[in-house]
DNA sequence: ACAGTTGCCGAACGATTGTTCAGCAACTCA
DNA sequence: TGAGTTGCTGAACAATCGTTCGGCAACTGT
């Protein structure tokens, strides 16, 4: 009972140096670029991560619990990074140009997507084991609630009047799977072409929705 | 120079027992099992095959000279399995049912990346590594050949006069790679529906690229 | 029946993994 | 200035990994 007591405190107090909540972000980045060029979460490990940062492997474990947690920690991270450029991409078109606003959303994942194959892998592969996610809150992959802000564009061109050959979130998942599946294309062959293939592929899959 | 000879006069030699083979590829089948269960290069552990298989670790070594060859082995059979899954339901569908025949490739397709979560994942994951391919091979995904056989059966739809909004090719890899995308969709979010949920939207999306 | 070959096993080796712990150095507050 | 707290480190722990080696048992041809 003292003991809860006495992490709690410990856990309240501010860091007197200023740098210790530095160096957790340096950690989720460093442990981000290693994500990105190795791919995979057994090839992410305490000791490269530390190294990486300059420091001891121990000194992870003051930032992050155990490994599962840095994992986890990268994984919210790097979301939170994809849903931001989507959102950037999103809001630098003109709101009246509605298909270009989808456009520009599925563009955004291209590029982070072949930027960063380790965490797109990690999208992919990351198996949920039972009971990881917090009580009470709905089960759901990573990808869904990205897959939201997809599905509010479409609503908007429907709004704006668009015809759409479909429902539009059928349209949306239909963009975004296709998307996403082309993806995983170039990540299997990488060889033939980068995003100049990819995004004029995307472009038709878009205009192939709407009627 | 001696070496040579008698590693190639060993290798030559057939088992006298009769059952070498048969336990390789038990081997084979016990490690696909894993790599479906578990999914994940890094999760497939020698020690863990020849416990599933019943033998010694070191025995796994008379049949592969490494993990790496037991890995390569067991993509292979694998891609063979999910080519003849596809290749059976092309061949159940009466030849001029063209888009039927499609449609069977792909939920064939669907359904072998439902039941084996684990070579799905390999299929997007498995980073090729430089000089990993035999000399004089063009390098090429694992994708790639078995969206040959669905550009094939897109161009018996044109050849049968069915009217498609883009070449063949392309709507093969649209149809394609919706798919794969769909499935993709399917492993981050396994609770909402299976196969009943994917094929119906695989059968849209085909009647998507047709005029 | 006997020598020779072959496939499998038990045991071990070195390397690497995640993780823990005592101690040292730098900062804050009185 | 001195006590107290905090962050980081070096060293070590047990576990697990891929892999190797000598020996045993079952089969072959003669």
């Amino acid at each position: 009972m003292p003991d809860e007591v006495e992490v709690a405190a410990t856990q309240r107090v501010r860091n007197p140096w200023g740098q210790g909540e530095r160096l957790r972000t340096e950690i989720l980045d460093a442990a981000g670029r290693l994500f990105s060029e190795l791919g995979g979460e057994e090839a992410l490990t305490i000791r490269g991560v530390a190294r990486a940062v300059g420091i001891a492997p121990a000194s992870i474990y003051q930032h992050f619990a155990d490994k599962a947690a840095l994992v986890r920690g990268v994984i919210e991270h790097d979301y939170e990074r994809l849903s931001a450029v989507m959102r950037e991409a999103d809001e630098s078109v003109a709101d009246d140009d509605v298909v270009g606003r989808v456009r520009a959303q599925m563009h955004a994942y291209c590029r982070f997507a072949v930027e960063n194959p380790g965490h797109y892998r990690l999208m992919l592969g990351n198996r949920r084991p039972a009971g990881q996610g917090e009580a009470g809150q709905r089960p759901q992959g990573p990808l869904v609630p990205i897959l939201g802000a997809v599905v509010a564009a479409f609503e908007r061109c429907e709004q704006a009047g668009k015809r759409l050959r479909m429902p539009s979130e059928r349209a949306a998942v239909m963009v975004f799977v296709g998307t996403h599946g082309r993806v995983a294309l170039y990540h299997s062959n990488p060889e033939d072409g980068g995003a100049d293939r990819i995004l004029p592929f995307v472009d038709e899959l878009i205009s192939l929705v709407f009627d």
